[in-house]
DNA sequence: GCCTTTTAGAGACGAAGTGTCTCGAACATA
DNA sequence: TATGTTCGAGACACTTCGTCTCTAAAAGGC
């Protein structure tokens, strides 16, 4: 994704460090984010963003030649993994885990991610994108449910993706489909749902 | 939506009934599909229907003037709402909804379908459209469980909103994030997992 | 502080797309 | 057959797109 290649000195990091190009970057991000939180995905292109970051056409080309460069670069700084520690009780970290989720699909950039996720269907840049996205959302999760295998809460041969979809399907529901906030009340009525039920058929 | 305003003859029904409109319509509906369907949402333009449906550009614009009025014209037509009775047991009515569901989602045109919803955020109409959608493709689950509270069957307190977002969101979670065909077991497991939950907390 | 290299910004340019309009021909209805 | 409407084709001005060139700014090695 480098474009810088000097010949005296090559930088000995992949990132660029030149100060122009990453004042360019930055300014670049910011301006796709406003872009796509005031207007939309569709007013993403190389002329609107090169007005609104202040800054050449020429140059926004050089650096992000597609419109999907735009968009992934934008995209692409998404919050770490938070490698948190099992708390030892499944219920708990349901709790921490839905709420960091929870918390995640409250922002307004959620529409727009959903309308590039529909997307990807044509474009095998964004699905990939997609599915390191949902990995990387959901590996929290994953990682509290298999502590709880792991302890025994959970049956051995519980499928890990059919409980994940279980989860955080009714929150992306109704976050995405219902149009309905995420209140507090909903993310533990699908939680004491989902503890109940395993507690009742395990 | 209607734009034919004849003088001497208004037609009864508000459609138009001139065979060269019905043709015009139809062609057009056709070829946004099938445009949709191989290149994706983008590929909807008013040339590019021209061009697929084999009539003339200014006809397209004269019946649609806006991109969004295409797309709709051709979502317009959804399956009926095939208003069908409860079988009186709420696990019968379950499978048959959800299997409904299953169905309609494994469509290939869900995912250009998310990307409108994704779009709707700043478009009213298609806001409209998106909650009329949802409304229809999920009434068929909703007078199931109207039905077993009816039947005392399920708590009268029961959040039908709430039982709908456990219930479908899994499927679109699946089909939509996770990108995995609908299988019948999955469905299988998530009507059992619901009616597990109710009888255990009931 | 100089000197070389690289980037940024501005604008030109052709190509392609957009939306509107007009025209004669085709067609539907009376 | 007569009348009114829609159709397809093309012209038109306008905007957008992607590339290119040029000069000034600035970064970093010496």
């Amino acid at each position: 994704m480098s474009h810088r290649r000097p010949v005296q000195d090559p930088p000995t990091s992949l990132d660029d460090v030149d100060p122009r190009v990453v004042r360019t970057r930055q300014a670049v991000r910011e301006a796709v984010r406003r872009l796509v939180q005031r207007a939309g995905f569709e007013a993403v292109s190389h002329q609107e963003v090169a007005t609104e970051a202040g800054i050449g056409r020429a140059t926004v080309y050089r650096h992000w030649p597609k419109r999907t460069d735009l968009l992934l670069h934008a995209l692409a700084e998404v919050e770490a993994p938070h490698a948190s520690q099992s708390s030892g009780e499944l219920a708990t970290d349901l709790a921490r885990e839905l709420g960091r989720l929870q918390r995640t699909m409250s922002s307004p950039l959620v529409p727009e991610l959903i309308a590039l996720i529909g997307r990807a269907e044509w474009n095998p840049e964004l699905r990939t994108t997609q599915t390191e996205l949902l990995a990387t959302g959901t590996s929290g999760l994953r990682r509290a449910l298999e502590a709880a295998i792991g302890r025994g809460e959970l049956p051995a041969d519980h499928d890990l993706d059919t409980a994940i979809a279980r989860l955080a399907g009714p929150l992306f529901y109704r976050r995405v489909l219902a149009r309905a906030p995420l209140e507090d009340a909903f993310v533990t009525t699908i939680i004491s749902a989902y503890l109940n039920e395993v507690a009742a058929s395990g």
